[in-house]
DNA sequence: CCCTTACGCTACGAGTCGTAGCGTAACTGG
DNA sequence: CCAGTTACGCTACGACTCGTAGCGTAAGGG
């Protein structure tokens, strides 16, 4: 894609780009997404503004890259011995990241953005979304490796499934915390865990009720 | 909260409203949420920029409005009879809405600029979220109606339950959609519905490995 | 008929985006 | 050491948008 062989002339100064990204992270803590600006990140960085255009094409792929280096750098897996427990751990320490001020808002601003804008959509996919699908496909390997989780025959299936227990995990963090603007706190954190391996009828009835599952699965088509 | 005793001088336009709204809602389409200007909006409802201001203070809050009266429009509750056919048609409904350019773009944008304006996230709460979520009081209702789900006793609980169940079908829906970039079609919509009533491990292990439901609830702090 | 409020219109200040053009700095290959 | 190439800082700029002020006019109510 970038292009590799590039042997003459000066190089990129890998600290202007250090110094960029940390810089649109303090001010999206301090301005947020809105009141962003270019020249401010640029006075911030201690580089010219044009030096911002020279490598990133807009403000959005710039805070897509910065908030990319905040979740690589802040979530983890944990190993808290049970796949329950690593789920509740998980949403916690997500939720965490959503509520602090350069993370949540800053990544809806971005993702609403990319409606439009196919190459922006396609930043966001390499550098995050599929960056923090690892975090499925460890835990659900671990839970495998404890016997909590069958291994699977069918890999596509597998996939299919990592997939949407990401944006199943993701989502619900981020609606409740960004849309609903409720906290996402241990007691959610259980509730949702209990949901999400034992599922809704579950956590609605207790234990008191049957478990009323509400039909088999339709006969898969 | 808004003026009501206002009996004398002349009254606001409804028509205007009205059009100011759909001309909103047209320009969403057109442009999207980034490009959408107010005094394009104005020129589309024929009416001036400042009547845009007097009704609304600034771009976001009249989106919101949009945006809730399009939600309202358009989503409705099916009665298939069962309630996992309720949930996957609600699901495949609702999607459809936020590939829809006016909607889900939009929904992003408001909800990211809502971090840093508590009045607008008021706004979002009382005209979206509070209003969207009869969808799963009413669906609730009628499970139990049907028997698929126990009536509960507490309800402060069955409210925590069924805000979390809100935020995990809206949240995973969603973030599929727009944040992944990846199609919720009926497959998928099956295999949602089948974790939200019976767990994740439902669907990963299939029938052929054994329930492996990963310990029981924490014994309830 | 007077008062009050809404409306259309024009103009404006403030701020931002993203670019062009220039001279200079840094690094490479001959 | 020198020529070629690329990155950088700086200034200035055009285009655009937001949101407001001020004015004259339209539409109702007591």
């Amino acid at each position: 894609m970038s292009p590799p062989a590039r042997r003459t002339g000066r190089p990129r100064s890998a600290e202007a780009d250090r110094a960029i990204l940390g810089a649109t992270r303090a001010a999206l803590v301090e301005l947020g997404w809105s009141k962003l600006t270019m020249g401010d990140v640029a006075a911030r960085a201690g580089v010219a503004k044009t030096t911002l255009y020279r490598r990133w094409t807009n403000k959005s792929e710039l805070v897509v890259d910065a908030v990319a280096a905040l979740l690589d750098e802040q979530l983890e897996l944990p190993d808290l011995g049970s796949l329950r427990a690593d789920v509740e751990e998980t949403v916690l320490r997500f939720a965490a990241l959503l509520t602090r001020p350069e993370a949540g808002t800053s990544l809806m601003a971005v993702v609403a953005e990319a409606t439009r804008d196919e190459a922006l959509r396609e930043r966001i996919r390499t550098t995050i979304v599929n960056r923090q699908k690892r975090l499925v496909l460890l835990g659900r390997e671990r839970a495998q490796a404890r016997g909590e989780l069958p291994r699977e025959a069918d890999p596509a299936a597998a996939a299919r499934t990592a997939d949407m227990i990401f944006d199943v995990i993701a989502g619900a963090v981020m609606h409740r915390t960004l849309v609903s603007a409720d906290p996402v706190d241990a007691p959610w954190a259980r509730d949702f865990a209990e949901v999400l391996l034992c599922g809704f009828p579950a956590v609605a009835g207790g234990d008191e009720a049957g478990p009323a599952t509400a039909q088999k699965p339709a006969g898969s088509g």
